[in-house]
RNA sequence: GCGGGAAUGGCGGAAUGGUAGACGCGCUGGUCUCAAACACCAGUGACUUCACGGUCAUGCGAGUUCGAGUCUCGCUUCCCGCACCA
């Protein structure tokens, strides 16, 4: 009987349900085990076989530590609020709950596929105003919670309150906007209502601001630092431009030194606690007032992590937008500044961050004073220094800081060395701390641990500065002005903001006509009738949203009490499960969801609501499954220091018909009906800038008949938008020909990009079916040959192959709908089974690394199965174990097996596992072994990997219950010791041969035989012999 | 520029300092078949040899060691992250 993983797998799969073998419950009787992956968007495409990767790996361990006595939780939900729903909305106006609903229950099916053990039972969705009334009320516990730096933990605002009352702030250490003037609790009794709320916002771990944030014009909202990524948007790759908003956000870094020192206590990589590290970015140094000449009482503050090197400073610099530069300049001046300003700010980031070496600015005309000599130094202003970090001033030291020796060279200031080291300074500055000063005043002669802590004393004793410490991490902006997010519950009453009542939440997300900004620029929470708060709705709610992360943030502990509505979480389960003991999820994420998710998790242990500091304690992070796509083009022209790309999505094939490409040429409006065209050939430019080379293939496709259907990508399309001269030239390139914008924004794909005339739009969907198997190409490249010969293709990616015939290349990169390389696990599950996908994909390599998917191998783990399943079942149906005794090779076979999986999966190496698995079978299969004795345990080890095949076996083995069930099988050391060992024998070095030895002999009994042996004697030569090492059980050395 | 990681056959990848290339794919040959597919058996790093065998091989160059893919130092290349952070 064949090995059929279609009926084993529907039929277990049905039982699992029946019998609820996933159900998990909160059982103190055992010890507990919490593996957790991070829960996916559930986006409108669907799953590739890129995403089960690491639920796979974890389902793995959840169903091993089951088999070992652990309670294991395995939880999965869905993040499921974001942008793609609502855009999706914003075209179709459907409700993002409707959409987000559909796509979800697509998930479903994929990962049931799967045959996860899930408790789906404990599902959580952070959309679902069950959860977010948790998410909402954990903004509540943040507003109405101070840092206080006394007691290094968030306390009540309550408690601040009433110090203020006894003492003003007097004494009070917290961390604080910024450093409040001291007052008493005269002042503070003598402040109105209004007042004392505005002064407490800048205690609160949330707070709405007035800042410069990122704004984002196409999505129509801000965005938090992590969601920029080279100056454009994350997703969708749209620019961003600083604006000053007034935004809700989260005060985390009052938390930066804890989550500093959080990162020793966690076993995450190293690469991901860099990046922590990095972002969070402490740095040390001394805060310094520089007077300014003529100036009475105005003071210039710098931050410096080189106080050592102040008696070098030679000028300072001040970012465009710092508040001082209108006063300070002088009237001559003021022209320069102005321009320069201006200029400043029409950069967008990408300019700036592409020109970081060209070095502009202007004089303001003005002189600071350095408080240790009384020099004085002109006052500049330039954009290489930032308005957003330290004090957005800088003392200019160009003898030691590379950036200020370049502006001192181009304006002709004056370079002093500070230190007896220091040569060479005509060509570049000095960074280093070595040699002794010079030039410096009271540090003269000294090195530089001497001298740092003496300026630093002289700062504060003299009141005109003090030691520091700056970081780079701000706090978060926590509002966007988007439909499809947490509503923020609060409300506003005469410009401040208010808490709902805690009895209040949920605070629903109320219907509103349409996705989108009102008229007056408001968010679209303003479109909602009645959306305030009040007898009589006196008061408006607060109408931005909350910001993806805000669920993510907080729902491992959803997860273990997952229906509980008078609490997050309640104090029972949290003190069982405690925290994640193992995490999984992309690494993508480092700055973003795992700090935020760092930063409340501290926070909700202050508050002892939870027990553990750190919420997860170990981490892994999986790679990414790539893509194939192939390419055939790619000339070295440059623009933006990339390559022309073009990738043949559907090459001239014999086989393949043409293809219909659906478009509609509807201006703004969106249409579903078709009007299908019909293309020969389709090219997708990924970037370029010499457009004739796409000329040239478009005329060659023309004068054979052939119709070109030329697509962009977004990357593309974005650059399109921005250099209206390279549109020019395409427009030009393409003359009258239809173009068609690709797009990565998910769910649903059909996202749409306007050319200046003409409005295309196509459905992804069509085109999954011209994906193109590099191995076509290979073997079927008339046209494209005859294209190449004809040196149309000049510069092209081909190359000869031994037959003769011209081979495209390939290229490996993400899996994504539109660049045509997606494979789906369903139809992998639907050829294979499941068991064979789950156990092909983890026989793919370390599940950390980042490999390309190459479906063809698959068969090699197919084949695997079967024969597994050959040891059971033959082929005419007979049942083969039998009870006989197993002899010692059989023994050693499994317990080899035993013995190494549980090592591999303890350490995470699914892939050896499974050839560990082979290797049995295959030897099973030679020594004819179909005893029960070892088969049985072998069905138990196999059971988290295939998990149907193995509950099938282990039913028919006579047992009731579910294999995951089944006792994890002992190791026995003594079946894997043999009654002779072979030693490999080395002289010199070099491996010369082996001996076989009673693996009982001792060391002089292996080195006699070793020597008598005639391959060592010819090797040796007669040379005498210095030196034998014998390592008892491994290896012979024989020095010469 | 700074930080993190990687480099092993045609491919994916194995190797507590101890026989480099496990396991699988692919490829070659064979059995079965009228034939093909499937399946099964055997072979498969390169060079060399009729053969036994030998030589060279883990990005490059040194070093430690009886012994290095593995440890140390110095390079090269690639990937990832950060980047005018004072």
């Amino acid at each position: 009987m064949e090995y059929n993983p279609r009926d084993i797998e529907s039929k277990w799969r049905k039982w699992w349900l029946a019998q609820h073998t996933y159900r998990v419950s909160n059982d103190p009787s055992k010890p507990k085990f919490y593996i957790l992956n991070m829960f996916p968007y559930p986006s409108g495409a669907g799953l590739h076989v890129g995403h089960p990767l690491g639920y796979i790996a974890s389902d793995i361990v959840a169903r091993y530590k089951r088999q070992n006595g652990f309670n294991v939780l395995n939880p999965m939900g869905y993040d499921s609020f974001g942008l793609p729903a609502e855009q999706y909305a914003i075209q179709t106006g459907i409700h993002p709950a409707v959409s987000t609903e559909q796509n979800i229950q697509r998930y479903r099916e994929q990962l049931d596929n799967i045959g996860f053990c899930f408790d789906w039972d404990r599902e959580v969705r952070t959309s679902d105003p069950a959860f977010y009334k948790w998410t909402q009320w954990i903004f509540m516990k943040l507003f109405e919670h101070y840092y206080d730096l006394n007691a290094d933990k968030a306390l009540p605002i309550a408690g601040l309150i009433a110090r203020f009352d006894q003492n003003g702030n007097h004494g009070v250490r917290a961390v604080c906007d910024d450093d409040a003037p001291a007052f008493t609790a005269a002042d503070w009794a003598a402040m109105d209502d209004k007042q004392r709320s505005l002064l407490l916002l800048k205690y609160r771990l949330t707070f709405p601001e007035e800042s410069y944030v990122n704004w984002c014009a196409a999505l129509g909202t801000v965005l938090s630092n992590d969601e920029v990524k080279d100056g454009v948007s994350e997703r969708g790759g749209h620019p961003v431009e600083r604006k000053l908003m007034k935004q809700w956000s989260m005060r985390i870094t009052a938390y930066a030194d804890r989550l500093l020192e959080g990162l020793n206590e966690i076993d995450w990589s190293e690469s991901i606690k860099e990046q922590q590290r990095n972002w969070i970015g402490r740095s040390q140094g001394a805060s310094v007032r520089f007077a300014v000449d003529g100036h009475e009482g105005v003071s210039i503050e710098v931050f410096t992590t080189r106080v050592d090197t102040i008696y070098g400073a030679t000028f300072m610099v001040l970012a465009p937008e710092h508040d001082l530069v209108p006063r300070l300049t002088v009237p001559a001046q003021h022209a320069a500044v102005d321009a320069y300003v201006k200029w400043a700010a029409s950069r967008t980031e990408l300019e700036r961050m592409s020109e970081v070496k060209r070095v502009t600015g202007a004089a303001t005309g003005a002189f600071a004073v350095n408080p240790f000599n009384g020099q004085k130094i002109p006052i500049y202003i330039a954009d290489y220094v930032l308005a957003g970090y330290g004090t957005g001033a800088v003392m200019a030291v160009p003898s030691g800081d590379q950036r200020d020796w370049s502006f001192a060279t181009h304006f002709r200031l004056p370079i002093v060395p500070i230190s007896d080291a220091q040569q060479n300074l005509d060509t570049a500055a000095d960074p280093t701390k070595e040699g002794r000063y010079i030039n410096s005043g009271m540090i003269n002669g000294m090195a530089y641990d001497q001298a740092e802590p003496i300026l630093v004393n002289w700062l504060e004793t003299n009141g005109i500065g003090k030691g520091k410490v700056q970081y780079k991490l701000r706090n978060a902006v926590f509002s966007r002005q988007r439909y499809w997010g947490e509503p923020v519950p609060a409300y506003w009453n005469d410009g401040v903001p208010n808490l709902l009542p805690e009895k209040d939440l949920p605070l629903v997300l109320p219907a509103i006509d349409k996705y989108l900004p009102t008229e007056s620029g408001e968010p679209p929470l303003a479109r909602a009738d009645g959306w305030r708060y009040g007898p009589d709705g006196m008061h408006e709610y607060e109408l931005s949203t909350m910001p993806g992360w805000a669920g993510s943030s907080w729902y491992w502990y959803r997860y273990m009490d997952p229906q509980n509505d008078r609490e997050f979480c309640s104090k029972e389960a949290v003190d069982y499960w405690k925290c994640v003991d193992w995490y999984i999820g992309g690494a993508e994420h480092a700055v973003g969801h795992l700090l935020y998710s760092r930063f409340w998790n501290h926070f909700l242990y202050d508050l002892g609501l939870v027990p553990e500091r750190e919420f997860a304690k170990k981490l892994t992070n999986q790679g990414m499954i790539q893509g194939r796509s192939s390419l055939v083009f790619r000339a070295k022209e440059c623009f933006y220091e990339e390559y022309l790309w073009i990738k043949v999505l559907q090459p001239f094939f014999k086989d393949y018909g043409p293809m219909r490409i659906p478009t509609t040429k509807a201006e703004e409006t969106i249409t579903y009906d078709f009007a299908f065209e019909t293309y020969d050939l389709a090219i997708e430019v990924v970037s370029w800038k010499q457009t004739d080379k796409i000329e040239a293939i478009r005329k060659a496709a023309e004068s054979d008949g052939k119709r070109l259907l030329v697509l962009f990508n977004e990357e593309l399309a974005e650059c399109i938008n921005q250099h209206e001269r390279t549109a020019e030239k395409i427009n030009r390139a393409l003359l009258s020909r239809e173009r068609f914008f690709m797009t990565e924004l998910e769910p649903q794909v059909d996202q749409l990009f306007v050319s200046h005339d003409l409005t295309t739009k196509y459905s992804a969907d069509c085109f999954s079916k011209l994906h193109v198997d590099i191995s076509m190409v290979a073997d079927d490249v008339l046209d494209l040959e005859q294209a190449a010969q004809q040196q149309m293709f000049q510069g092209a990616n081909f190359k000869l192959n031994p037959e003769g015939k011209f081979v495209c290349s390939f290229e490996v990169e993400k899996m994504s709908k539109s660049k045509f390389n997606v494979v789906n696990p369903d139809d992998m599950v639907a050829q294979y089974g499941a068991d064979c996908y789950r156990m092909y994909e983890m026989f793919l390599g370390p599940i950390e690394v980042s490999k390309p998917w190459d479906t063809k191998g698959i068969t090699g783990v197919f084949g695997f199965l079967r024969r597994f399943w050959g040891q059971f079942v033959a082929e005419n149906g007979a049942w083969l174990p039998t009870d006989e005794a197993p002899t010692r090779d059989e023994l050693r076979a499994l317990h080899t097996c035993i013995k190494k999986v549980t090592e591999d999966i303890e350490r995470f190496s699914m892939n050896t596992c499974v050839s560990h698995f082979m290797i049995l079978t295959n030897e099973l299969r030679t020594l004819k072994c179909h005893k029960r004795a070892i088969l049985e345990p072998a069905v138990v080890l196999l059971a988290p990997f295939a998990p149907h095949l193995a509950e099938d076996l282990w039913h028919r083995l006579g047992h009731e219950t579910t294999v995951c069930d089944a006792t994890w099988p002992a190791l026995n050391e003594d079946f894997l010791k043999t009654d002779t060992v072979v030693y490999p024998v080395q002289i010199n070095g070099k491996h010369r041969g082996n001996i076989e030895v009673a693996a009982s002999a001792a060391p002089a009994e292996v080195e006699a035989l070793a020597m008598q042996q005639e391959f060592v004697r010819r090797n040796l030569d007669g040379a005498p012999v210095k030196k034998c090492i014998v390592i008892p059980g491994r290896i012979v050395n024989i020095v010469a």
